[in-house]
RNA sequence: GCGAAAGUGGCGGAAUUGGUAGACGCGCUAGACUUAGGAUCUAGUCCCGAAAAGGGGUGGGGGUUCGAGUCCCCCCUUUCGCACCA
């Protein structure tokens, strides 16, 4: 009866994965729950931002993790891999003003849309802990970390020139700015700078925890980008004086150098430039300085241009050799890194070189490379940055190159002039955005206390609804009638909000912690849920985010462990990037190329399924690649194979012993290699992997093996295998197999490693190295008989005759190398 | 300019980390079955060679080694990040 009816059934995916996607939910057999008896295993996803749709990047970032999460479930652990959106930002309010829809409105709809594709992926996701950033109890315990933050000095509000984006009307962060044009992230407009009241996070404190990624397993490729961003330099501030007096401080790399130092340059913005420049020279000085500010406005262009600056007609003392030497300004000199004042060393500096050549200013070396003579600083065509010895150095003449920054070091601090010091090119993360969507900055002004903090109990400062949300510049916020005036918390009086919100970078700073307990209000998630799940184990997501959330959400955790807040100082203890999928023709996929593929369409032709398979089997997961339209057939093609391959009803047994060996050492040797490969996140291997068993499994049918316990076996080990990979067909197989509901909460299988041990291998025999034979010899072959066969092969003898053997090589169970010449 | 990663069949990609290069899949070729197929099945598919024998072959050139896709040096190309950072 039963194989009569199996004969006719032909897999239909959606049949069977709607079917498997309403059971799951409604026995919530993604639950996850703490569970102190059995090890934890918190696996994450990045976020994604409710765009609308899904597109198939979606799908290559969520599935092969999600598979992976499945595969740690069946190891055992008790595997949470929760999801939600980080629903604040942007584009919602682009959408309100471009048709009229509400930003909460656009946002939610969306949500809705992308959760009922998430469903139709088949993940695990555990819906109950779902948690979305614009929720207000959500972004009530973002405003309370921004008051943690205030309360701890490392939250500040400063008046600074900082990046504005015109089209998005909105400062942004200096993680923000791309390009060498310095261009908004977002809309790809060229930022301005305006001079601005912002508050600012003090992540530079950090700069050096950040630099420390010994605790962490994160791609080396992201530590690099990261430790770029964070841009270390140690060397030593030095105090140079006017002639007037006023202390000039520089930061230089090079105090070794410093007898080296024949003029001074500083930013045109640096603001000492007014009081210094003489009055010969201030009409030239400001020419200059408006012409720089201009030029900010655009980007200070190339490093190759030629340099560009005028003299103040000021002069400053070289704290080590009392010589005066003129004070210049030049837009090469950035008022944003180190003290915004350089000390020049043309002889050694080559931008410096540049310059004194441009000026006719002098270049003096002080370092003597070994076996050369001191070059003639009028006659070097660039500066030189090679070792030697120190000389016109003063009490540094004749020290070694390399230990003459520390003798300079203690040499300053000895003087009292200067000291070792350490710069970071990273910057304070500025938080302030003037637009409406986002979570309400928790402060109010008042006339008479000045910033004051709202009261945690107070929170959340809501954010209205009803908002106009034309651009201006100015926050939404600002424009509403009533919403901005409050009454000062401290003293009563009328007062008024902040009304910039904040970086949605702030919201998904901590996700990963209301995952946790989403709908907890004691806090910002349950201590007892934070102690059993954190930190992160498993942490996925595109590369892009290096320099940004990754840095954020870092410092985010390590301010909140100083705030004694969390107890680990690091959030995610493994970082994966996967990489991009790119359209059919290797170009970044968009709407107006028309190389957009949609995942649903996908969805409709193959199943879920199949997709799923697909986004793990097409390219290495960690560098993407082009999509291919027909590549997915032959997934789609495995999964059926697969399904008669299971279900055909079965023949006699007529198998021999050999073919059941062979069948279970196939299976094993899969077992292992997929266990393998989800381990190191090898996903393209283990699909090959699975192909290849299907295939043995196909040729052991063929020879008679089905119904045997050997195949019994391969099936219930198989169906295993892929339940991680393709949950639906995996499930339908098992029920029809007749085996107890659920395969996703049976067990992984143990690799029987007698079973999968080979019991013959093939020798190969080479003479100088090339293959001239194949042996088939058991496993365990004695290194001497292997030798005396491939010597007696009728390959190796075909080419040693007539030849000395000088010399034989035996790699055990593997390779015999003749040398014979 | 600085830094990093990567170059393997027509294509996506494998290769136990120094030991049979090209697993698996796409595509292609031939055949079978079909009213038909863009369905399914079988066989083949790195290049030269009719075939066998053999030879060549992992961007190019050198080197180390019994043996190199893998290690070292030089060069070329592509991609990414930073970009006058003192």
């Amino acid at each position: 009866m039963r194989s009569a009816e199996r004969d006719v059934v032909t897999y239909e995916p959606t049949e069977v994965e709607a079917k498997w996607q309403r059971r799951w939910e409604s026995d919530g057999l993604y639950n996850s729950d703490v569970d102190a008896e059995r090890p934890k295993h918190y696996a994450l996803t990045m976020l994604p931002y409710p765009s609308g749709e899904f597109h198939i990047g979606h799908w290559y970032a969520m599935a092969p993790p999600d598979a992976r999460a499945r595969y740690m479930r069946l190891k055992g652990y008790n595997v949470l891999f929760p999801m939600g959106f980080d629903a604040f930002g942007l584009p919602a309010e682009n959408a309100a003003i471009q048709r009229g829809v509400h930003p909460r409105k656009w946002t939610y709809s969306n949500i809705e849309r992308m959760r009922g594709q998430f469903k139709r992926m088949g993940t695990m996701i555990d819906w109950r802990r779902e948690a979305i950033s614009a929720d207000r109890e959500y972004y009530r315990w973002t405003q309370w970390f921004f008051l943690k933050l205030l309360e701890n000095d490392l939250a500040y509000r400063n008046r600074a020139a900082v990046d504005w984006c015109p089209s998005c009307n909105t400062t942004l962060a200096r993680e923000q700015v791309w390009g060498d044009d310095r261009r908004c992230e977002r809309c790809q407009t060229p930022v301005v700078r305006k001079e601005l009241e912002q508050w600012f996070f003090r992540t530079t404190r950090f700069a050096d925890e950040l630099l420390d990624f010994s605790q962490i397993d994160w791609p080396e490729r992201v530590q690099l980008l990261e430790k770029n961003w964070i841009g270390r330099s140690e060397g030593a501030d030095v105090v140079f004086h006017t002639e007037s007096g006023d202390p000039l401080r520089v930061f230089t790399t090079r105090p070794d150098t410093l007898w080296g130092a024949t003029f001074m340059v500083l930013a045109p913005e640096h603001p000492l430039v007014a009081k210094l420049t003489t009055q010969d020279q201030a009409r030239a000085v400001e020419e200059y300085t408006a012409q720089a500010e201009r030029q900010t406005d655009i980007q200070r262009e190339a490093a190759d241009r030629p340099k560009t600056g005028v003299f103040t007609g000021a002069y400053a003392i070289n704290p080590v050799t009392d010589e005066r030497i003129p004070i210049w300004i030049a837009d090469y000199v950035l008022m944003t890194y180190g003290t915004g004042a350089i000390m020049a060393v043309p002889a050694h500096d080559q931008r410096d070189f540049e310059f004194a050549r441009q000026f006719d200013l002098e270049v003096r070396p002080v370092i003597q490379a070994s076996g050369e003579d001191v070059p003639d600083g009028d006659e070097l065509l660039a500066a030189t940055t090679h070792q030697g010895t120190m000389v016109n150095s003063g009490p540094l003449t004749g020290t070694p190159a390399d230990e003459a920054v520390t003798a300079a070091i203690d040499f300053l601090q000895e003087k009292g002039t200067g000291r070792g010091a350490i710069r970071y090119r990273l910057r304070d993360w500025l938080i302030s955005r003037q637009r409406y969507w986002g979570a309400p900055i928790p402060v109010v002004y008042c006339d008479r206390c000045g910033v004051v903090p709202v009261s945690e109990s107070e929170l959340p400062v809501p954010l209205p609804d009803d908002v106009e949300w034309t651009p201006t510049g100015e926050s939404p916020l600002k424009l509403h009638p009533t919403w901005r005036h409050t009454s000062c918390p401290e003293c009563g009086a009328p007062a008024e909000r902040e009304t910039d919100t904040m970086d949605t970078f702030m919201c998904s700073s901590w996700y990963h912690l209301r995952y946790l307990s989403p709908h907890y209000d004691a806090g910002p998630f349950d201590p007892e849920e934070y102690a059993y799940w954190m930190p992160v184990d498993s942490y996925t997501g595109g590369i892009e985010h290096a320099t940004m959330h990754l840095i954020y959400t870092r410092f985010f955790h390590k301010a909140c462990h100083d705030m004694g807040i969390v107890g680990g100082t690091e959030p995610m203890l493994q970082l994966r990037n996967q990489g991009i999928v790119l359209g059919e023709d290797s170009e970044k996929m968009s709407k107006s190329r028309g190389n957009v593929v949609s995942p649903d369409d996908l969805v409709e032709r193959y199943g879920a399924d199949t997709v799923r398979s697909y986004m793990m089997f097409f390219a290495r997961w960690e560098q993407g690649g082009p999509w291919n339209s027909r590549g997915i057939e032959g997934t789609w093609r495995w999964l059926k194979k697969i399904w008669t391959l299971m279900l055909e009803p079965t023949e006699e047994f007529t198998a021999e012993p050999g073919v059941e060996r062979r069948l279970r050492r196939k299976v094993h040797q899969t077992l292992r290699q997929v266990g393998e490969d989800f381990e190191t996140y090898e996903f393209n291997t283990i699909v090959a992997a699975l192909m290849e068993l299907s295939n043995e499994m196909h040729q052991a049918r063929a020879d008679g093996a089905a119904g045997g316990d050997a195949w019994d076996e391969a099936c219930d080990i198989y169906l295993r295998m892929l339940a991680p990979i393709a949950p639906h067909i995996a499930e339908e197989l098992w029920e029809r197999l007749g085996k107890d509901y659920s395969v996703h909460t049976s067990t992984w299988p143990q690799v029987d490693a007698a079973a999968a041990a080979e019991d013959e291998v093939t020798l190969v025999v080479q003479v100088n190295g090339k293959v001239r034979d194949r042996l088939v010899v058991p496993v365990d072959i004695a290194d001497e008989t292997a030798r005396e066969m491939a010597l007696a092969s009728e390959g190796a003898l075909r080419f040693t005759d007539g030849k000395t053997v000088r010399k034989v090589i035996v790699v055990p169970g593997r390779l015999v190398n003749i040398v014979a010449n």
